[in-house]
DNA sequence: ATCAAGACTGACAACCATTGTCAAAACCTC
DNA sequence: GAGGTTTTGACAATGGTTGTCAGTCTTGAT
């Protein structure tokens, strides 16, 4: 078998129609705010193709996924491709991306101690961000 | 005992029934899950008023709610009052409260350096417990 | 006890994000 | 082009959560 890089879909006109909005937008947005804001641009795209293809983007690890407070998912392009945190505006949504290499091995710590095993984290930090708090 | 800091909600069947339950759920519960459990056990619930005595619970701080992968709402009685994480099994659910100092003078730090304000903050840890990983 | 005021409840409908379905369309390889 | 596979999209279905509203229960006062 050949070394494959990472093609294992195809481009098509409605994917990269996502991706390019993805580009555009620095904050977190829904599949729902995404698809109505494909719509309004006229290049539509399906409700169910824009999530599909926004879960296929976060299962390759190419968007960050998180839930608002009312529980939706949302998405966003992000800067780094490892592991990393972020700090939203709760107003605004304005992202600015964290690394914290200190709360990566605290938390690899505290699950140590009580044994457990296959660690992951979540850690998401909500503020006031400076424009808005003016 | 007659100085009642803060009786602001009604003492009812219902709520009693709910409490009863939190207290005797370790790992967290969803609000489908905690009405079954209250119809099987015969004290039968209102589907509508086990979600309005949760979400009255979170309101109050008395219970801690998170996300399930599934974007499912989860309550938890927590030990402690004060702002705390959790370590999760991934399997079964088993929770482990943790008190982080650390964290919190990090995130806090973070934010301060974007100048961001009004700081908070929500971190979970996930692994697979002793017992499940046997 | 009794009562009135209003908080609480529950069956059911309404919502809404998300997922499943499946035939038609697009794409790639030969 | 032809054939086989992937993708799409309109629509139905799912499932957690919230809204509704008439009837019931608590509470504090009488």
């Amino acid at each position: 078998m050949t070394v494959q890089p990472a093609r294992e879909h195809r481009r098509t006109r409605q994917r990269a129609a996502v991706d390019e909005v993805l580009d555009e937008t620095a904050d977190f947005i829904s599949a729902q705010e995404l698809h109505a804001l494909l719509r309004a641009r006229g290049a539509g795209v399906g409700l169910a193709t824009v999530y599909r293809t926004l879960q296929t983007l976060a299962d390759d690890g190419r968007v960050d996924v998180l839930r608002s407070d009312a529980g939706e998912a949302v998405y966003r392009r992000c800067a780094r491709e490892e592991h990393h945190h972020h700090l939203v505006c709760r107003s605004c949504g304005a992202t600015v991306e964290i690394a914290g290499p200190t709360v990566e091995r605290w938390a690899k710590s505290v699950a140590d101690q009580h044994g457990y095993a296959d660690v992951s984290h979540t850690l998401e930090i909500f503020g006031t961000c400076p424009r808005c708090a003016a």
